[in-house]
DNA sequence: TTGAATT
């Protein structure tokens, strides 16, 4: 009881501030759907607003005009001083003109107008340093939205700079929300872990919810703890997993996403990766190369993957096909889909079994090991081997609608891959397009829990061109889910795959292959 | 048990 009195005070503390929330005149976020959005003035003042009042002014130490407006001139500030952004200036003042207004509050470490890069113009606006950070907080709270300067048709705007704190230091992204849930929903939730500044439910643009949100809090601390307390803590009525509670992106993490959208959009190819020993290695290449390590670090959490697989003895756990691993070379895009060259797949590589899947020719593959067996590798079959009888075995199990096997080139007679090539193969970097086709979607339960993206691939690479493999994880637990899509490029491909893959057992389970559902099957009409 | 909402 005690608690819920303390935090309705804090709610309506809140409240209280969004009376005093004035229109901004700097740039902000996109979202708009703010509803206890903070007062004008930012949180890095607020504890101090009330320490000032009657205290005399002080006065320019020199009493001259010459207050340093740069600090090349030598003025110190405190390490603690607040940048403060000044707008609605006229255009007609100067930093000298400027100057005394804001003198009154102290001694000034830097004042500088803005101007446009090229035209030199006015741009109505300034960046002012106190030296002492008490200075700018009686500077904000006498002037900010107080008076309105000559010529203007809006008050003075004195607030921290928008480098000062963009808070994204405290500001959380919530997921998993049930979309009933509302900004009040949201903030009741939130609230026992510190003070709300901002609460904002993301919306479509029917105002229908994202079920997602952003809360920002006044401290790092209480961020973290709202995290510690939150995250997975509940699952919400409807929500698919549950709830989500992190660090909202950095703008370098958004960068970078967008970065994986072009990507994916435009599949950018990068031959330098497909092909290691080619003569692509150009300096525009090996740009491209960090770009993608870039993508490819942040994708990852941070670290660098080296090309992953599935690992040979886990298959062979499994009893199922071998799937041996992709050579360990690093910045690999693990995900990578390709279209393979007709030339691979009918003799440029040297292959020990090629099954004839329905008809459709599976694509021959490398030996393991060989350092150009990756650009082969995306394109074919797993790597099993003849020598593995168990493997051998259970493929024949696997692919039901397998007629043939049959083996040509002597693992001997490897050919130098690059002579091989008429043209690099296309690997695609990001699984962006989801979707193919109708009728080649489909749709894949039971697989093993260890299944990723990429192994997912490697079983359906036999029956054509995938385009895209997803396995679906709980995002709270990071496990999979054990099912799946993959989309071919033709239906034909997609069929084959049905007619080999489903029913198809791994450890005590069987796969279930069949077309993905379309989007509209469950409504009612 | 059918490509989630995505800073």
């Amino acid at each position: 009881m005690a608690r819920f009195t303390q935090t309705e005070t804090r709610r309506q503390q809140q409240q209280q501030q969004l009376h005093h929330h004035h229109p901004q005149q700097q740039p902000h976020p996109a979202h708009t759907s703010l509803v206890f959005t903070g007062p004008g003035a930012p949180p890095l003042l607020l504890p101090h607003q009330h320490q000032y009042s009657q205290v005399p002014l002080p006065k320019p130490m020199n009493g001259s005009e010459s207050i340093s407006i740069h600090p090349e001139s030598g003025t110190m500030k405190d390490q603690d001083a607040i940048k403060l952004f000044i707008g609605q200036i006229p255009r007609n003042l100067e930093e000298k003109d400027l100057k005394p207004l804001f003198e009154q509050f102290g001694k000034i470490h830097e004042l500088t107008v803005l101007k446009d890069r090229y035209t030199g113009m006015h741009k109505g606006c300034a960046f002012l340093t106190y030296c002492a950070r008490e200075s700018a907080i009686k500077a904000q709270n006498a002037l900010h939205e107080q008076k309105t300067l000559p010529g203007m048709t809006r008050p003075i705007q004195v607030k921290p700079a928008d480098s000062e704190s963009r808070g994204e230091d405290r500001k959380l992204f919530v997921g998993m929300l049930n979309k009933q849930q509302t900004e009040e929903d949201v903030y009741r939730l939130f609230e026992p872990y510190g003070v709300i500044e901002e609460c904002t439910v993301l919306r479509g643009p029917d105002g229908n919810s994202k079920g997602c949100a952003f809360v920002k809090f006044s401290t790092h601390a209480e961020a973290q703890s709202a995290i510690s307390a939150l995250h997975g803590s509940q699952t919400m009525p409807g929500a698919s997993s549950s709830l989500v509670v992190k660090f909202a992106d950095t703008d370098k993490e958004r960068t970078i996403r967008r970065m994986q959208q072009m990507v994916g959009q435009f599949g950018i190819f990068n031959p330098a990766i497909a092909l290691p020993f080619s003569t692509y290695s150009t300096y525009a290449h090996a740009q491209l190369m960090q770009q993608q390590a870039a993508i490819m670090a942040a994708s990852h959490g941070g670290y660098l993957t080296p090309s992953v697989a599935f690992p040979t003895t886990h298959i062979h756990q499994m009893g199922a096909i071998n799937i041996n691993g992709l050579p360990p070379t690093p910045m690999t895009p693990v995900s990578g889909l390709s279209s393979p060259p007709a030339s691979i797949t009918t003799s440029a590589v040297p292959s020990i079994v090629t099954p004839i899947v329905n008809g459709f020719t599976g694509i021959p593959h490398q030996p393991n090991g060989h350092p150009a067996v990756e650009a082969v590798y995306t394109n074919g079959l797993p790597p099993y081997s003849t020598q593995s009888p168990t493997a051998a075995d259970t493929l024949q199990q696997a692919f039901t609608g397998v007629q043939q096997y049959t083996a040509i080139y002597p693992a001997t007679t490897l050919t130098p891959i690059g002579q091989t090539l008429p043209q690099p193969p296309q690997v695609i970097q990001q699984q962006q397009q989801r979707e193919g086709p109708e009728g080649c979607n489909l749709f894949i339960y039971h697989l093993p829990q260890e299944f990723g993206d990429n192994e997912l691939m490697q079983m359906f690479l036999p029956f054509g061109t995938v385009i895209s493999s997803k396995v679906f994880m709980d995002r709270a637990t990071n496990q999979s889910k054990c099912f799946g899509f993959v989309s071919f490029d033709n239906p034909a491909s997609a069929q084959a795959a049905i007619q080999a893959m489903n029913g198809f057992q791994i450890g005590m389970k069987r796969l279930k292959v069949q077309l993905k559902r379309p989007k509209d099957a469950s409504r009612p009409y």
